[in-house]
DNA sequence: TGTACATCAGTGAACGCGCGTTCACTGATGTAC
DNA sequence: TGTACATCAGTGAACGCGCGTTCACTGATGTAC
């Protein structure tokens, strides 16, 4: 069958928004075409209508996820002042550690992206890159030493309190991330003044 | 051909020992049980007279990781005073970072082991707890808090590191962890005197 | 000391399965006349 | 407006492959007599 004009480009996006959320999820090696293609409704053969290959995929969802993010990003910043204190708190809570799908691509993925081709880790350092200038940006500017380590600290973070399975200390993970994200943040504003 | 006494254990702990190097590089799911008793000088079918499933292996490969780390933990120690700066320092050195195999479990195999059944989460968790406990003696103690958050920078940053194409900010990556890392070393020690 | 037997770590072929990828085909719709 | 044809997103069977797991078998060595 013939479709009309944009309907394949909806289909790729449809794909890629699902692979985004389901290699989040479950890991890349942990979600096959078939069971991706037919999430979609569709079947496994049509994949390479719209990639070359899956790899080609990953990148796009990686895009895909970031995107997403900096879209989030944006209207969290709206509100004023404590941007990146109220950002650390969203990031280091129980819904984003129990939501992968919807959460942060590089504590879901960077242990398996380092794993993969140049061109595709390429694509989560361009992740890394956006965040840290944005939280440069909310620190006042000058502070990228900061800003990296505070992304460092959040992923991995929110990362011990997903494989702890230990409730009470889950919770106490995020708390201390928490606080010693709050930490850095008013060192690094005292540099400043 | 029958083995004189203490041959299976031994010939259990090289499998072991291969596996917890090679999940390390590779991942769990990257590494099949066949290239793995290749590895060590056995045929696949073999695997099954030492352990009941590969998740079985999974567990024991976490705890021999978890082992030898507190063997070098143990030998840092040694060095009188600033234990847990110059741990921060090696944690977050190059050489760490492009040698996953002989580096942490938690770095290296969270985000999947995540996934993975509660008894095998459980393994994770007791390095984790083993590592916080060991970082709290070393900050002087009741620094649970500041240990955890260390622990999350650490490995956190560690695999954006890792997971980064352009060599130099992956240098700048390590350098930030580092300074965070102390100005929170600091920050706790100010809290007790 | 010499012979017969039991043991069991390790062998290697085979199992069903799901993977990524290929390909001949379909058939509703847009285009040409 | 009506007919013939070209297009191409999606179908579904098939490909080779490696996976985890099973199992009948091997054969050097320890044990029993």
């Amino acid at each position: 069958m013939r479709y009309s004009a944009g309907h394949k480009e909806e289909t790729r996006r449809k794909i890629v928004g699902i692979a985004a959320k389901r290699f989040r999820e479950q890991g890349v090696e942990g979600v096959g075409l078939a069971s991706l293609m037919a999430d979609a409704g569709l079947t496994h053969g049509g994949f390479y209508a719209h990639f070359s290959s899956k790899e080609e995929l990953v990148k796009a969802a990686v895009q895909e996820a970031l995107d997403q993010s900096l879209i989030r990003l944006a209207r969290g910043a709206e509100k004023s002042g404590k941007r990146m204190e109220s950002f650390v708190r969203s990031y280091l809570s129980p819904v984003h550690r129990d939501h992968p799908g919807e959460g942060c691509v590089v504590a879901a993925l960077a242990a398996e992206i380092a794993r993969h081709p140049a061109d595709t880790k390429a694509e989560l350092d361009l992740q890394v890159k956006a965040y840290v200038e944005t939280f440069d940006r909310w620190l006042g500017g000058n502070n990228q030493s900061t800003a990296i380590a505070l992304y460092g600290l959040m992923s991995g973070t929110l990362q011990l309190a997903r494989a702890c399975s230990d409730a009470a200390y889950s919770e106490q993970i995020l708390a201390s991330g928490v606080a010693a994200a709050l930490t850095l943040i008013k060192e690094s504003s005292h540099e400043h003044s």
